[in-house]
DNA sequence: GCAAAGTAATACCATATGGTTTTATATTAA
DNA sequence: TTAATATAAAACCATATGGTATTACTTTGC
């Protein structure tokens, strides 16, 4: 239940900021750069970028009188940790279906390849529920 | 640009509608079910659903005179693939930075396993970029 | 048919949110 | 120092959001 991880999912849930952090992954820009881009005031976007930095996915590195906003990982990767759990979630459902179509046809001579290898292999993966 | 996309994004943003994802992924529940463990009323709680549904993370499923609300994959899908992008876009950072490293100790004596090796593997993989 | 259980739908309220405008502050360059 | 650039901060507004309470609609079981 950690806090920045609440953050984290709000500062994605506006388009725009997901707009602005596709733009930070061409490289650092300024406030006023991002401006130019998205027909915005520059207070909306700093309000934008200082949720982004809540959700710990902008970081700010001043340099002379710029303030260049940064793209920082830990933000997105709680959030791809979070879901993960039900990406999980789904091999699992696979494989019971799997493992019920092996049971059905266990006196038929056994495959070589086939999908129920493949959810043997996923379901063999570790499972951490988020909180 | 898909709007069902959106949707995933905002459903995802209440930690409320994250516990009723946790809760369903046990099992199909109906609303009464879900009251009982949220200390919320049923309208609250069928509101969250709606939006679970528009989300196309929760589907209802009619039984007699309960209607069972199920985990649903295609929500959660689409968020995953967005976030996939920046989780590439973090592994090529580091794949740059790894290639800085080696042309640095050229002259070095070649390692049999080390972070490079791994740096390699990841840059391999495809990237697309999100609208 | 009728009562009970479960859900749906509507109206309504308080607050959070996204946005603008305005004013103030800090840094560079002449 | 002064003008220009870039950001910060505060006040404010319209709307979206999360929640409740109330009322009405289905389905089961007697």
């Amino acid at each position: 239940m950690t806090n920045h991880e609440q953050y984290a999912f709000k500062a994605l849930a506006d388009p725009t900021r997901r707009q602005i952090l596709l733009h930070l992954s061409q490289g650092d820009k300024t406030i006023g750069e991002l401006v130019s881009e998205f027909s915005m005031t520059r207070a909306a976007v700093k309000k934008h970028l200082d949720v982004l930095s809540r959700g710990q996915m902008v970081t700010v590195h001043p340099r002379g009188r710029e303030r260049l906003n940064r793209l920082q990982p830990n933000g997105i990767k709680s959030v791809v940790q979070w879901l993960g759990f039900f990406d999980q979630f789904w091999d699992e459902k696979l494989n019971a279906l799997t493992q019920a179509i092996e049971s059905d046809s266990a006196t038929a001579p056994p495959r070589t390849t086939s999908v129920t290898d493949k959810a043997r292999r996923i379901s063999s993966r570790k499972k951490n529920k988020p909180c």
